[in-house]
Order: C-alpha cells, then sequence, then structure tokens
DNA sequence: CTGAAAGCGCTAACAT
DNA sequence: ATGTTAGCGCTTTCAG
C-alpha cells in the first residue's frame, strides 16, 4: 500500500537507481534508450520522488515560509491587504517551483514556532509579512542568515519592499489644501507599524509647512477606528473641514461616521483614504485616496526574495504612488 | 557551518543517539539524569531536530495542504471569503501542531502541481477551499486516499462543510415578500458552483411558493458583477421592487447600481445580501443579510479534517444561517 | 554513459 | 532504561 519508489522504478526498468534519478532529474547525460525505459516505468508505476527523502539528500528545499506576523484585528478579520498580498505571493513562489508555507505568527507562541520552523532548515527562505515594529522575528530571521524580506519596512536589517508613505501622505493632504480646506485633520494607523508613523510624518510636514495645525485621532486601520476616530476628530473639532484617513478601510468607517452625524462628503467634510482598496470604489461618494498597489508591491518584494537566492544584494525597494480622486462620483 | 544534528547533541551529551531521541520526542522512559545532560546539550548547541531526516523516517508527516482552488476573480481580488477561511484555517491547524501549505490552484497547470504535490506524500491531508463544481481534483484526492474535507460541498464523495445555502435563500427572499415586496429578483453567484445554484433554488422555490415568478440575473460574486446584474435587472424589470444578491459583495455593488440609476433602498428597492461579511456594515444604507458564518464553517472544516486524522467517518456538516435585519440605519 | 556504494539525520526494533 | 543497528528514499561521488 504504500507509494512506489525510485528503486521499483529501476527494478521495473532494468536499469540502476542512479539512472532513474539522472533521469528524473532532467539531466542531459542519460542514452535516449533508458531515458525512455525510465519514463515509462515511472509512468506505469505512477512514481512521484518522495519530497523528505529528496531534502534529506541535497540538503536543499524548495519551500518558503510566508509569516504573517500580524495578531488578526478582531475575529472577522477580512483586510483585504491579507488577501492580496497572501494571494500574490504565494502565485509569484508557485510560479518560480517554491512550495509556501503559510505561518500564522500573531502570538508569542506561534512567533517561537515559526522560529523553529526556520531554525529547523525547513524552508529556503522567508517572506515576512509582519510590519509592527517591536517584533522580534525580522532581527532573529536575519541572525541565522536565512534569505528573508520584509512586506513592509522593519526594524532590523532586512531587506524590504514598501510604498513611498511619506510622500503618499502628502499627496493627500496637499489636494485637500489646494481644494481650499482649511482644517485638515488625519486618522492614524497603529503606531507601531513603520507605515503609519510614515503616514502620519507625511501628514505633519505638510499641514505644519502650510501654517495649519495637526489634528490627530489614533485608528488601528480597521473600519471600526475609523468610525471612532472620526467621531473623537469631530469632538475635538466641530469646525473641520477635510480628514485624512490612513487606510481606505478607516476612511470607509470615517464616511459612516460623518453620516451619522449628518455631515455631507464632500461638501462639509473632504474624506481621502489609502490604499486605493476595491472596496474604495463602492462607498457613497467613492474614496479619493492615494494608490499603493499592495499587489505590486507584493510582486516585487517576492522578486527580491527570488533574487536574493541567486546571491543578489538585496537592496530595499520604495514604490511611488499616486493620487487617485474620485469626488466627482 | 551546518546545523548541529542529533548525532552532535548525543556525543556532546555523551550519551547514545537513540537517548537524545528519546527526551526530544519527549518519551517518558528516560532518566532524569540523561534527560537533563541532554536537554542541557540541546540547548547548548541549538539543536532543532531536522524535519526531513524524520518524516524520511517515520513516514508520516505534520503538514496539511490548503488548496484553494479557484481562479482568482479578477487580479485584485480581494475576497474577504479567502483571508477569513485561509486564516482561521491555519490558525485552527497550527493550534493542532500542523503546518499549513497553501497551494493555489486556479490554473490547470497549478492542479497538477497541487495533486503531484499531494501524491508525493508532503501532506497528511488536505483542506479544499474549492467550489467549483467541475473541478477535478476532489476525486482525484479522493482516489488517492489521502484524507480530505472540502470547505463547501463539493462533487466527489468527499467530506465537507458548508451552510444552509437553500433554507438561507428562502430566509432572505420570505423576508422581502413579508414586508409586501412583489416583484423579488435575484442576483446569482457562479452557476458552476453548488452554493450558487442552491441559493438561486432556495429563491426560485420561495418566490414560486408565494405565486410570483423569477427574475434572475448571473452573476459572479464580485462587486462588479454586482452592479451589472442590478442593471440587468432595472432593464429587464424596471418595476422590480426587490433584489435578493447571493452574497454581500454583490449586494454592495446592487447598491451602487441603484444608487447611480436613482432608485432609493429601500423605499424603491430592498435589497438583502448573504454571508454577512464585515463590509455589509458600512454601507449605506447597511444592509439586511443572511449570515452564513464563514469563520465557524472554516474553524468545523478544520475539525473535521482533524477527526478524519483520528479515523472518524467524515459525516458531512451543515451549518444553519440566521437572518440579520439592518434596515433601520 | 552507467552502476555501485556511501551517506543525508532521524526513528524504531531489537538487544542488552 | 539505554545502546546498537538497520533502514526511510534519494542524491552524488567515484569507478568502470
Amino acid at each position: 500500500m504504500r507509494r512506489p519508489t525510485l528503486e521499483a522504478v529501476a527494478a521495473r526498468a532494468g536499469v540502476s537507481k542512479s539512472s532513474v534519478s539522472r533521469v528524473v532529474n532532467g539531466e542531459a547525460s542519460v542514452t535516449p534508450e533508458i531515458r525512455n525505459l525510465v519514463i515509462r516505468a515511472v509512468r506505469e508505476l505512477g512514481y512521484v520522488p518522495n519530497g523528505a527523502a529528496r531534502s534529506l539528500a541535497t540538503q536543499r528545499t524548495d519551500a518558503v515560509a510566508v509569516i504573517v506576523s500580524d495578531p488578526p484585528r478582531g475575529l472577522v478579520s477580512d483586510d483585504p491587504m491579507f488577501s492580496t498580498v497572501v494571494r500574490t505571493v504565494s502565485r509569484t513562489l508557485e510560479a518560480a517551483g517554491k512550495q509556501v508555507t503559510l505561518m500564522l505568527a500573531g502570538s508569542p507562541e506561534s512567533r517561537v514556532r515559526a522560529e523553529q520552523f526556520v531554525a529547523a532548515g525547513h524552508v529556503a527562505g522567508v517572506m515576512l509579512v509582519s510590519m509592527h515594529g517591536p517584533d522580534p522575528l525580522p532581527g532573529a530571521l536575519a541572525r541565522m542568515g536565512v534569505p528573508t524580506v520584509s512586506f513592509g519596512r522593519s526594524a532590523a536589517g532586512v531587506p524590504y519592499v514598501e510604498n513611498d508613505n511619506v510622500g503618499g501622505a502628502a499627496l493627500a493632504v496637499r489636494h485637500l489644501l489646494a481644494q481650499g480646506r482649511r482644517r485638515v485633520a488625519t486618522i492614524t494607523g497603529p503606531l507601531d507599524m513603520n507605515c503609519s508613523q510614515d503616514r502620519l510624518a507625511g501628514y505633519r510636514e505638510t499641514v505644519s509647512d502650510h501654517g495649519r495645525r495637526s489634528i490627530v485621532a489614533l485608528g488601528d486601520f480597521t473600519r471600526a477606528s475609523g468610525v471612532e476616530g472620526m467621531r473623537q476628530l469631530l469632538e475635538d473639532d466641530p469646525a473641520l473641514d477635510a480628514v485624512f484617513a490612513a487606510n481606505d478601510l478607516m476612511a470607509i468607517g470615517a464616511l459612516r461616521a460623518l453620516r451619522e452625524a449628518g455631515r455631507r462628503v464632500p461638501d462639509d467634510v473632504a474624506v481621502v483614504g489609502f490604499d486605493d482598496i476595491e472596496a474604495a470604489l463602492y462607498t457613497a461618494p467613492t474614496l479619493t485616496t492615494v494608490r499603493s498597489p499592495m499587489g505590486d508591491q507584493a510582486a516585487a518584494a517576492t522578486t527580491l526574495l527570488l533574487s536574493l537566492f541567486d546571491g543578489a544584494s538585496g537592496d530595499p525597494v520604495i514604490l511611488p504612488n499616486e493620487l487617485v480622486i474620485r469626488e466627482s462620483a
């Protein structure tokens, strides 16, 4: 009841194990005659090489870990980021012949687990989708010497891919200011993430350059926190006339809070988001937002990781953003 | 520069490999003395067992494949289903000490790849997130005898978990009818999915039971198809006063189309969705929907898979739905 | 170009 | 309770 081994194929084909191995691994130096014999035996037996044995013998593996080390925000966390990133990374990695091992490393225990797993030599590299500042994982991975790329800048010296968060925020705020808005507030992401800090920095710089003051509410990138943040802001400064949400999900929450507060958008209060997720196209009114193509970032990150396998240096990649104006709708 | 082996640990501790193996695997029959010796050596050397060698020796593996065999709908597919399901399944599986290997099997080639991978004995079981009818994967997996659970009913005799799609649709339609709506239309999911067919069946039965006729537009579960479908329906029957979208994403699209067509919701046209995704809470007006908790389904599916490992029979699980009314907002 | 043989690191009988 | 030994299935020198 066990699956056929290379040895069985060899016996069947009447050749040596080595020859079978050579054929299976596509080595050139094999007579067409033997090759055919082997191919037939493989087919007849339905032979599939045993990966464990192979990677034990070669000391190599074609597996790559995708470690998502953010704690799930809420139980039914349906963050489009996760979907887009994991999907794109997987697809790209698979196209390069790699197996994807997905690990959720939200809790300390699972982080240890992930670390052990990588330490065990199970994977050839790691794609880290972790953007919390105090995460110990990037450092640990760097120390182990495993090729690693971080999706979003992280503390340790791990190669990363991100978008121009500071510039993107500036884009958003300048747009608001150019419309004649005078009191531009912001709802931030969780401040232990670099991208949140950068977006906040871009906001602050820009408003202050224009002689305006910052009006800030803390959020955590969820829709619910967008609602909360917006309510807070309206309370703090009822006269505000614009808000820059550090991501679209919070912008969607802000829209709801504004609706509930009876403010018209964009007449009374203009709203700009960040990310350009698909959902931003379906709000009423549709959202002006900063496009930071997550799919492109994910693809770039994967490419970077693959280049690391070939001994590349792993220079960070920073993708530009653009403003997508949709207020007309 | 290579990682320490069990043999190195044995040497360091001055005991045999077997003893080290026993300690590492937590077997009871080891003197505390030896155990301590080993534990110290393990720590000093930073030993982590080599998984390939282990699974080669034991003929077992702790990996489980999560195969998502639906083609990504569109490039920036941000389906909340994917996120919720993959996340929940991973978390549950990891909690049970399993490694998750994620495979996207949208194309025929990748499907072959996935099949080979499973055939190679890399995984102890498969969680299939594939709900397209003509998918050959469930059958292939069943034939290979690998413990498999399907998220959503599938063709072959694979154990599955799903929700009561027919009943859920009936719930939605009865709600609409009870409100006095007379022309209740529907936008379906892709009809090569069982759940789409079931929801359509539930819709048809219910409207016909009430002496009304069906008004159907085909969709594919995307927001864009919701917009399209709604436009189509308005064209086909301008007098319709209600629509049941087979999922929330399409309901969101329908809302937009209605807005663009100048119809008021729910005054002119009532809309009911399906799934109760988080986004449904943020539309204007908020959506009445059929709650089919995907997280629960995913958890149940994983539990089912784990029970299969213990020799359980794998009876299908069908979760009930409930109507969530939110029209007041 | 092909085959024989020696491992890769670990587990599991089997002795002791 | 501990150690010895024989593989698990594959790759990879090394002879031939």
